[in-house]
DNA sequence: TTGTAGGCGTTATCAT
DNA sequence: ATGATAACGCCTACAA
């Protein structure tokens, strides 16, 4: 293997100065610089991020908490956004990456959490579908050990930042479309998992419009489950005019309760997954880019680790109808 | 911190001896070992694997490189499945794991590769949907640089192994069955993409039980594209009994595109994937557990990187019947 | 501007 | 059976 030893003895260097130079150090003349990345090239010498990880303690090394509770593997296709816009960026950033999905930390305690992530000489985490009982992880932030980003949950301190889209907006927007569209007055909104940062944003997205529009909704806890809404649907679309989910996942479970209901009613959703196409009914859905949303939360905490402070990255969502045809391919 | 170092303190030994105690060497009293490990409790130490990584460069680091072309993001299911499956067992085993995405490697030269991967201290690697066309990757197993294991490809050398499901035998079953179930003569067989491992084997499977039945096939490649399929089939289901596909989203395509035709012909698919489950109509289908699969494939790495020789290793599948109230949850 | 040297937390090779 | 001690590859004061 070649090391940093080799590059310095290469281009008549000390290792230090060589070191200097890969960091963007100051104080490196010019013509040094040069030599050594010349070096550099001549004998394809990529540094060895395990012993930089090792020595100095603010290093790249970042760590990803994917939650996986659901057993629907819907999700997948947004943990798997998730995980390769995290990637993408990273890689660019040459920032080293460890993922850890729920199941491999649910038993810890927050101070087993925080020994274990420094045992691999994590400095920085994103934190993708928290809600507000995760204990564990809103100690973990709290502490401030590491930098932090966590998506799609309003957490922000000293060295916690946030990124996600306006969920209150996005569900507005989506449901004042639908609700147009079709003329309603009568709404079943279907929402997710109480206690959830999202749930509770749509929710209030949704109750504005109901004011704004002097339309009467019936609230029900759909949980994010399919089949929960399903039997939801079941229970009291038939004198509703239209049925508006807070995600994707429930409202194909609504559109299919419909269609086994035998009646029409309009359904939206939320997310934007492939899913949707596969329904045969048309929906609005809002589509969120997870990968994008990713990519920004690792660049938020690349400018965190940098010494930026933690705020709050509110990105650009879109509305969309899904249909088969756009899936395919 | 705390380090092997204060354990030893704490313990009143050497810290070479901590050490022997944490790695099961040999040659350690048993009422030494017993005081270490009660310091490490008290401690409550977690050894860096960093550190330790830098230190013996025939540590536990290991890559996941996995193959994600596609945009059909049905395949997220499969390799989310994959890299739980891997993590899972790679926690239970102390191995240090990195996900890395084909797009993050697909420029790359062999060297390059290599060269990343020693700087990443990684000592072995799994390979998941690997082509024959991936010259680079064929070289890296060859070069047998690092302990492989192959999912899904029948490469085995000295320090590589293969894992995974009989598919010559299982595409043979599920075809069978659904033959057989629908008394059917002429068969529509839309294969994978031509020149991949799977295809190949599957392929063989259903010529050998066409020969066993006596059945007549036209072989069409779908490239496991759903819009290939639905376009074959539109083509050529017509004068057909049945049409078998080599993957589950070929099925599909082939299912939808039946349903628009509006002929009845026996689907039947190849992967066990939820998305099987919202087409509206029942076909059979070959499912493998990746997740399991993949678990077992880090279990392989993991005898493999503790000296064990290379070798094949074929998974049980199984066969089944993927309906809508089965999926939801 | 450049080089020297100590340290990061482990492992592994020797003595003892 | 136990303990010094030298790597591992890199970073970073500090000295020159």
């Amino acid at each position: 293997m070649v090391s940093i030893k080799d590059v310095a003895r290469c281009a008549g260097v000390a290792i230090s100065t060589v070191s200097k130079v890969l960091n963007d150090y100051p104080n490196v003349s010019e013509e040094t610089r040069e030599r050594v990345n010349r070096a550099v090239e001549e004998l394809n010498f990529v540094p060895n991020s395990v012993a930089a990880a090792l020595s100095s303690k603010q290093a790249g090394r970042v760590a990803l908490l994917v939650d996986i509770n659901s057993k629907t593997s819907a999700i997948d296709e947004i943990n798997m956004q998730h995980i390769t816009g995290a990637l993408n960026r990273a890689m660019e950033l040459n920032l080293d990456v460890i993922t850890l999905f729920s199941f491999m930390y649910r038993n810890m305690t927050v101070e087993e959490l925080i020994r274990y992530l420094k045992s691999q000489s994590i400095a920085g985490i994103i934190i993708y579908g928290m809600s507000k009982e995760d204990k564990v992880l809103h100690k973990l932030v709290e502490t401030q050990e590491f930098k932090c980003v966590v998506v799609n949950a309003p957490l922000v301190n000293k060295s916690t930042s946030s990124v996600g889209i306006d969920d209150r907006k996005a569900q507005y927007d989506v449901a004042r479309k639908t609700i147009e569209e079709n003329n309603c007055k009568r709404v079943l909104y279907i929402a997710g998992k109480r206690n959830g940062y999202v749930t509770d944003e749509r929710l209030l997205g949704m109750e504005q419009l109901a004011k704004e529009l002097g339309l009467t909704v019936l609230v029900r806890n759909g949980e994010f489950s399919e089949l929960l809404a399903r039997n939801i649907t079941m229970k009291y679309a038939k004198n509703k005019d239209v049925v508006v989910c807070a995600s994707d996942l429930m409202a194909i479970g609504a559109m299919k309760a419909l269609i086994d209901m035998d009646i029409f009613r309009p359904v939206c959703g939320f997310d934007g997954i492939v899913l949707m196409g596969y329904v045969g009914k048309q929906m609005n859905t809002v589509r969120q880019n997870f990968a994008e949303v990713s990519r920004n939360a690792m660049e938020e905490l690349h400018t965190l680790l940098a010494g930026g402070e933690g705020r709050k990255v509110v990105l650009p969502h879109q509305l969309v109808r899904m249909k088969y045809e756009d899936i395919i391919c």
